[in-house]
RNA sequence: GCGAAAGUGGCGGAAUUGGCAGACGCGCUGGACUUAGGAUCCAGUGGGGCAACCCAUGGGGGUUCAAAUCCCCCCUUUCGCACCA
């Protein structure tokens, strides 16, 4: 990896930017005044505003740029706002990058990553994003991972963390396990290789407790976007049913959930997965044991992939009866490539007649098929029958059930399972339970210790943080976390009764840095807790999360899982923790690839800076889209920025030389006393007020940008105004745009005569007695065409337009040797006259 | 396969949610001013037609006085999930 380099295209001067950049002079008087710097407590309103923390994975580019000049923006239209702005970053700094940089380049973790983070701030300095950089936090640094371990022991405490031993994914590339979310597709999100499995004891959180809250709180969280909200609840998966005990002829029990106790007479196969724990505790038959052994060891090897790409489901008869327990009959049980052992008990009922996948298996293995539910429009027979029907339906060879229909055959057949205690109502959940430890060195240890005599017992809160030791380490994987071979770190003595013992060799995913980091931006420095309850109570919820769409299964479902953990504890008064989400687009390279370090096609922001200024950069890229969608980046927008600004300035600069001295930015007129042409204006300029405010709110940046333009336009050089009003044009425009072009308007704003900054100043309000007009142009149309325009007195009726299209010429002529049907006439839009 | 979103000039994109399609900008064309232009300013710019007009929002149907917008079918693209019983 290299530092992104920062000279100009081959063969290009070195140019002075076309309009000279103030940027370096307001930075050092925002840090001189501290206009960033967030109060401990909010005095009045507070706004609190997060991009979501980012990975140093080198300097910044232009995906972030564009990102933070999002919040950016925010932030400082708030503070015109009049409020309190919280507005911090961080950096989510653990993870495997450090590591394979360390083993390729031989430099520690640590001094790769905070090398980035010093370059990235500074990055992030010289473009004048308005981060309070005091409340800074990185997530590698003990006083802030001792405290993510204290997350951890307050799970552990509460029942929510958890060691089990079971087949996991796992990265042969970054040689650890992943999470459910980071296996996704059966890749791994980092490196993007086929995850393979493995079978390891590993720590776990019990997120599945709160799923139904989870899926449940997704509907009051208004303000995000419906994509999130429906991948969420995708993710999370509730289903309804029920669990049905099933049972060998020893007595056994073999638990099965399904969605569809209506078709339980149906049945007429068992499927268990390959890999279902209970499946080695069952004795099957020596006759079929060696072909069973065969099958699970052949299945089980296979990468997620590749069983995924299987489309043949597989399976193999154990030579075991199950009883099923309502109807008393008996089926065999067969191991099923298709049956997921994560799910519900890792086993189901089949029924061919009415789940597409158990038809598909049962055709291949020749396995009995029988309908039960008899739907509306379908009466074919079994042999005939090409594809399961699996909707609800009446009941039908279902014994004492028959004639049931749809949820009330459901509802009967779930009450007969409960009343005889072979079963009862069930919900399931998709979600799995959070896997947490990872087999790498560059994270925070996991706070546990395993102790012979003890079990396991958790380092005391007293001596956290567990440090990662430093010094020299292998970091070359080996499939083991390299801490498990440092004697020095892996040995200690149990807390609790002293003797030797282990500390737990594992560290902990990195998604729980992030799950709980906007907290420590509330009290960065504290030392006696992760954050104290008061400040938080005041400035949560984040009123506005910034981030890609990438992270809706992942991070935000982790997050929305801590907060209200730590609400359960005491610890918050919240539930959720964003008020608004919202998705920033990607930026791409100009052939629409998404840019990425491993692609090459990175666009440095500072080359950009350097050759047109921050502000028009700034303008650039919001003008050409709206925040949610993706930029096509491109150095052709930046000179209409740059035509732009310098129109702006030509305007601000006159405006002032015709004022002279003192004026009042925010004044009123009175638009009786105004001429028509300074009307116009002064309507056009409260309209724009309007126009800004509303497209600002939805992150049209694009659009609000068009308006001021458009405003710039109306203004041309403005002679013709009034000296008070031209300079209050000016002094509004400039307000308008500070949240864009924070730097140029502070300029402006001096030149104008104010001071010390100009996000102190107050944001503009509409005049609404500035907005009415006395005439409006309507469109004419004839037979839903339009056939030509009128002004018209802006409060003329129906009967009044049409008059007045009666003594247009032009207009009447197509009322000539016709007989007007009807008339529609939308006031001050438009009059639709239907003729015959 | 299932689910979601989207398809508008040469390009990025507008359109108060059913009311003049193409705002604003890039690019392009012409002009002005210039020793010069990657500067600035002015004008033009969806297609066709001398014109009245006609055709245009992926394609085809429909609802309506009126559709980019609502409904149905199809095509394409992007994203998400991938045997969740």
């Amino acid at each position: 990896m290299t530092m992104t380099d920062h000279k100009p295209p081959a063969g290009a001067q070195p140019l002075e930017p076309r309009i000279p950049d103030p940027s370096a002079k307001w930075q050092k008087r925002w840090n001189d005044m501290a206009l960033f710097k967030a109060p401990e407590f909010p005095q009045g309103r507070k706004y609190f505003v997060m991009p979501m923390l980012p990975y140093p994975s080198g300097d910044i580019h232009m995906g972030h740029f564009r990102n933070y000049s999002m919040t950016d923006a925010i932030a400082r239209k708030r503070m015109m706002e009049g409020y309190d702005v919280l507005h911090p970053l961080g950096w989510d700094a653990f993870g495997l990058p450090a590591e394979q940089a360390a083993i390729s380049r031989n430099l520690h973790p640590e001094e790769w990553t905070l090398g980035n983070i010093a370059q990235s701030k500074a990055t992030l300095q010289k473009v004048g994003i308005s981060f309070d950089w005091s409340r800074e936090v990185a997530s590698c640094l003990p006083d802030y991972y001792k405290w993510t371990q204290w997350m951890f022991l307050q799970l552990y405490k509460h029942g929510l963390a958890y060691r089990k031993e079971s087949e996991v994914n796992w990265c042969g590339t970054c040689n650890t396990v992943l999470a459910n979310e980071q296996a996704a597709g059966g890749v791994c999100w980092r490196c993007g290789n086929a995850v393979g499995r493995k079978t390891l004891t590993q720590w776990f959180f019990k997120i599945t407790e709160y799923a139904a809250r989870l899926l449940d709180d997704i509907d009051h969280l208004d303000n995000w976007p419906d994509n999130v909200r429906t991948l969420q609840r995708n993710w999370i998966g509730r289903s309804t049913g029920a669990e049905v005990e099933f049972r060998l002829p020893d007595g056994t029990k073999i638990p099965v959930f399904t969605t569809r106790p209506d078709t339980i007479y149906g049945v007429t196969f068992m499927a268990i997965a390959p890999d279902a724990p209970l499946l080695a505790s069952l004795a099957i038959p020596d006759a079929r044991r060696a072909a069973v052994d065969a099958f699970v060891t052949r299945t089980r090897g296979k990468l997620a992939v590749e069983r995924m790409a299987d489309e043949e489901k597989e399976g193999v008869d154990t030579g075991i009866v199950v009883i099923n327990p309502v109807s008393g009959e008996q089926v065999p049980l067969w191991v099923a490539s298709y049956v997921l052992s994560g799910y519900g008990t890792g086993c189901l009922m089949g029924v061919p007649a009415h789940d597409q996948r158990d038809f598909e298996f049962a055709r291949k293995y020749g396995l009995p098929i029988r309908q039960v539910i008899r739907s509306a429009n379908e009466a074919t027979s079994e042999s005939g029958m090409t594809v399961a029907t699996e909707d609800y339906g009446t009941m039908i060879n279902s014994g004492p059930f028959n004639d049931q229909v749809g949820q009330a055959g459901v509802d009967a057949v779930i009450a007969h399972l409960e009343k005889n205690c072979i079963g009862r109502a069930q919900i399931q959940y998709r979600l799995r339970d959070w896997l947490v430890s990872r087999q790498r060195y560059w994270g925070a240890p996991i706070p546990m210790i395993h102790c012979d005599g003890c079990g396991i017992v958790p380092v005391p809160e007293s001596d956290l943080p567990v440090l990662l030791p430093k010094g020299h380490i292998d970091f070359l994987p080996k499939g083991r976390s390299p801490l498990a071979d440092i004697p020095e770190y892996i040995n200690v003595k149990c807390p609790k009764c002293n003797r030797p013992a282990q500390r737990d060799p594992d560290t902990m995913d990195t998604f729980l840095c992030s799950s709980w980091y906007f907290l420590r931006y509330i009290d960065p420095k504290n030392d006696q807790a992760p954050f104290d309850k008061k400040k938080a109570a005041a400035w949560l919820p984040i009123d506005y999360y910034m981030g890609g769409v990438e992270h809706a299964t992942g991070h935000l479902i982790y997050f929305r899982f801590f907060t209200k953990f730590l609400k359960d504890i005491g610890w918050l008064t919240v539930d959720e923790p964003a008020r608004i989400l919202f998705n920033h687009g990607m930026v791409m390279d100009s052939t629409g690839q998404v840019m990425s370090k491993s692609k090459g096609n990175v666009v440095s922001p500072i080359d950009m800076m350097r050759l047109h200024g921050v502000d028009p950069t700034r303008v650039a890229m919001f003008f050409s889209s709206p925040g949610d969608k993706e930029v096509l980046w491109s150095e052709t927008g930046v000179v209409g920025a740059e035509r732009f600004i310098h129109r702006v300035d030509q305007f601000v600069r006159s405006a002032k030389a015709a004022i002279g001295g003192k004026f009042d930015p925010d004044a009123r007129f009175d638009t009786a006393k105004l001429s028509a042409a300074e009307r116009d204006i002064y309507r056009k300029l409260h309209q724009t007020i309007l126009k800004v405010d509303r497209d600002f709110e939805v992150m049209q940046l694009n659009t609000h940008l068009s308006a001021v333009m458009e405003l710039s336009g109306a203004l041309g050089s403005g002679e013709n105004l009034r000296p008070e009003l031209r300079a209050v044009c000016a002094a509004t425009m400039v307000k308008l745009l500070a949240p864009l072009t924070p730097h140029m308007s502070e300029e402006w704003w001096e030149i104008l005569g104010f001071g010390p900054t100009i996000f102190r100043a107050k944001w503009p309000s509409v005049d609404e007695a500035a907005l009415p007009t006395d005439s409006v142009t309507i469109a004419v149309q004839f037979n839903g065409k339009v056939r030509g325009q009128l002004t018209v007195p802006a409060d003329a009726d129906e009967k009044a337009v049409v008059a007045a299209v009666q003594s247009d010429a032009k207009l009447a002529a197509h009322l000539a040797g016709k007989s007007v049907v009807k008339t529609i006439h939308v006031p001050g839009r438009l009059l639709n006259i239907v003729v015959k």
